[in-house]
DNA sequence: TATTTAGTTGACTAAAATGCTCGGGTAAGG
DNA sequence: CCTTACCCGAGCATTTTAGTCAACTAAATA
């Protein structure tokens, strides 16, 4: 799991898509616009989101990108990994290096565990719910729609 | 918020010290072996953290670094947070550049948003909860100590 | 006191990632 | 055809990462 600015960018980028569709696809020329990312390193950001079948495109006059699921399918977490694209092998991956001299492979699992716990985290917040979020900003209660994990998020006064 | 290998480094190293610690402060020389991390960078990342209140330094010999406070008052997004030490002002911070035009602040509100939740998330996960983790990985709830907010992580079958 | 240990600091650097530009494609309207 | 807009690859300046090197200071011990 890695967060950086890049995932950021896909981010806005996909919720300007999302909340711009209805009236068709939208051009990445329209989103380079409005949300001041150059329209080249969009076109590279897209076409891994487009891979990863976060998104489909339209090409000739009047086409552009729309989102290839419902917004409640599309979680935050598949979209930074979507324009990451880091297969995260972590030195001591199942190899050799980390035979069973003490603590080496603990903290590495832990830090694993860690990370799967993040990436668990932003698995259950989804593109509306992002956009929910706006006027029920009160309301601090996320959840997904899967019947395996659930991640409560919830505000103890 | 930003989450890099940086962090990992970090939290590694500080989670190693956390192990180790009980019989004296701990030398850099020795995570440097155990976590197989240049003894150099180590010491960059322990100025930052030292600067930060979360380790303190015993010079000489015998000396090292030890916790600066109880394991269960130190959160991952603190460590994380110490290494990276930015500011993290996303143009449109309180500025000018993003008067009323459309969904311009929107979308960056949703990133702040998303992102103080990451944020909170990771501080509601000590190194003490870390360490515990290990044996009692079965039971995945978490929850921090303060009355402010609590964080829930349950899997639900 | 001399020596060793180990933190402290700063300058510097190779390599990678980031955030682009540029230039040429190709499919789909009109 | 001609325009629109996706597609794709090469290249590139800047920043970040991860690290080296070297000099210095404080503490402990012989």
């Amino acid at each position: 799991m890695k967060l950086t600015t890049r995932g950021r960018y896909a981010v806005t980028a996909m919720l300007d898509l999302a909340l711009r569709e209805g009236n068709g696809p939208v051009s990445l020329a329209e989103i380079s616009e409005r949300q001041l990312i150059s329209l080249s390193y969009l076109e590279q950001l897209f076409a891994k989101l487009r891979r990863n079948g976060l998104v489909r495109s339209t090409r000739g006059p009047g086409g552009g990108y729309s989102v290839a699921r419902a917004l409640d399918e599309i979680s935050v977490s598949e979209i930074i990994g979507a324009v990451n694209e880091s297969v995260d092998a972590t030195s001591c991956g199942g190899k050799g290096n980390c035979h069973g001299s003490e603590g080496r492979c603990l903290t590495h699992d832990l830090w694993e565990s860690l990370s799967s716990q993040i990436d668990e985290f932003l698995s259950g917040i989804s593109l509306q719910q992002l956009i929910n979020q706006r006027e029920q900003s009160a309301d601090m209660a996320l959840s997904d729609g899967t019947n395996e994990s659930k991640v409560v998020f919830q505000q103890i006064g």
